[in-house]
DNA sequence: GAGTTAATTGAAATTTAATCTCAATTTCAA
DNA sequence: TTGAAATTGAGATTAAATTTCAATTAACTC
């Protein structure tokens, strides 16, 4: 179980699983996609439970921090995260008309990334491929 | 001159090339490399100009729209642009501790997000690709 | 269990980049 | 010169995210 990582995570850290983290946790795991740190928060006290806005953030910090959730990327509205075990990384590809987003992944890309990354001494962690344009659908009536 | 492209861009919109935009324009045009909005402010306040926070700001908008200037990327501590005028494409390596910013260009990558995009029937225009990471200095540091 | 220590919580305050407000000023065409 | 429209700037506002800090909770030791 995913939450048995996050447990390990925090002891070894020497914090606690409680009830709180538990909560955005789960509301996190629930479902798979993108989401926005105040709909969260929103949605954990939708579910009844009692977990502070500062909670909210402070759990997903940690989350990040654990490599069990990443920040996908920063809008004008703030931050986007999605939770990421089991799921492969992934790049998108968006539709400028329509906004249809295309998931794609290229091990060719990734490997030139990495050989990159060492060229420059810079240890990568994460990177946001995003291709903008037309879909097939919307390009056809351009 | 890239000025005339701006007071085109301004005319076309019914909007006058003021001493201030001329001011926020030239501390911008007048060095290559990233900049963030509050520095560029205090740039154009150390060169005796008189534009307020406010105008520098929507200058910088303006600027954006005609497509003289880039937004390249979101900090912590804010949004991060370049002119773009003369300069070729190219990506970014951003470190997460110091947000130094680092350019590379990888013709590989650019070729293999075409075939992608014609293998999804998709019309790329644009695209952004960041790498997240740690730099020499940081990475050495952890 | 009781006592101790450290982590955690939540409400509110704070921070900070960026935007907005609006009265005063400037621009420009007629 | 005049008038309509754009522009400006100082300060207020917004909003995401973090911090503060007193009160609470959890875990450990004896």
């Amino acid at each position: 179980m995913e939450i048995e990582i996050f447990r390990k995570f925090l002891s070894g850290r020497g914090l606690k699983l409680t009830n709180q983290r538990v909560a955005v946790f789960n509301e996190i795991f629930a479902f798979h996609g993108h989401f926005e740190p105040e709909r969260l928060y929103l949605k954990i006290k939708d579910s009844g439970t009692r977990a502070s806005r500062a909670s909210v953030y402070r759990t997903l910090n940690l989350l990040v921090e654990s490599g069990l959730v990443e920040k996908i990327t920063r809008t004008e509205k703030g931050n986007v995260y999605e939770h990421t075990y089991g799921h492969r990384h992934h790049d998108h590809m968006v539709c400028e008309v329509c906004d249809e987003i295309i998931e794609f992944y290229s091990e060719k890309i990734e490997n030139l990334q990495d050989e990159i990354c060492r060229k420059n001494n810079f240890r990568g962690v994460s990177h946001t491929l995003e291709i903008r344009g037309y879909c097939e659908k919307c390009g056809r009536q351009r």
